[in-house]
DNA sequence: TCAATAAAAGACAAAAATATCTTTTATGCA
DNA sequence: TGCATAAAAGATATTTTTGTCTTTTATTGA
């Protein structure tokens, strides 16, 4: 389904949410320990969100990554879609070209619903809302 | 979602349902040229599919791929979870160990009912059925 | 028995994804 | 100003996936 940079860059993003705001900031070094994924790895894929404006990040002593207030409001389908590409909802699961509901592929009519389902959950949901979700819930990351 | 491994495989699994039968059977190339797939790489998917009698092959003149009766009875998770693996449709979304209802990973919720629903699906559909459907409504492979 | 056919099998190559390491740039602070 | 910190950027390496080519084995039919 996802990338593992996808996998990562999703991972990362809520550990942020869970532990940072523009007071609190953490480097690569300490998100990638937390959890469990390759360092330098990571940090491109943090460059990646930050050139994007999904995240927000600061250089020097006491720098590091965080969300900033803006950054919470954004959905989770942006965070996706910025790594995995745009396709990545919406393409045909077998690889036909324009494969839709006027020219379905033979799998269309099943997966349709489902990616559908899950694309409009992504694009409804909020950065902020998975954080509270998971401190309520106590959610690992 | 898939591999292209896994991809090719069902295109031409429903391929063989649709233009093969015990009587009638057809060679990598013909298939491959057909799907526009590259020729050698479906010939190891197609034989992996036969090894595991997924799908019927004889050598030499007159031989090729083909679907026995029996084989149209089996369902499409099957073809799918031989090429990528078990997990494919139950594996955490986000790469987490022991991802449950009861042990949740932040997207859990939102994507089980996506792919289980997709994995019901395949579990029920034959490859028989499938191809009844691509005649009925000609659906493109 | 021989030639032609086609899958099976194995070796190899290219491309993409994943991972690591080093250098550069920006920032804060003493 | 100079030093330490940490992201940004760039170069390189490894692994996995995808794709190609060649050889072997089985089968058919003349």
């Amino acid at each position: 389904m996802f990338s593992k940079t996808c996998k990562y860059g999703i991972r990362a993003v809520l550990f942020l949410s869970v532990h940072t705001d523009g007071n609190n900031k953490v480097g690569v070094k300490e998100i990638a320990e937390a959890l469990k994924v390759p360092r330098h790895f990571l940090g491109k894929i943090l460059q990646t969100l930050s050139k994007n404006n999904l995240i927000s990040s600061s250089k020097g002593p006491g720098g590091g990554f965080y969300l900033s207030e803006e950054d919470r409001t954004v959905t989770m389908d942006k965070i996706i879609v910025c790594l995995d590409g745009p396709g990545v909802f919406t393409s045909c699961v077998l690889g036909l070209p324009n494969c839709s509901n006027d020219n379905p592929c033979p799998l269309h009519i099943q997966a349709f619903a489902f990616r559908d389902g899950l694309k409009y959950q992504m694009m409804h949901q909020t950065i902020d809302e998975f954080a509270r979700r998971i401190e309520r819930d106590q959610i690992r990351i």
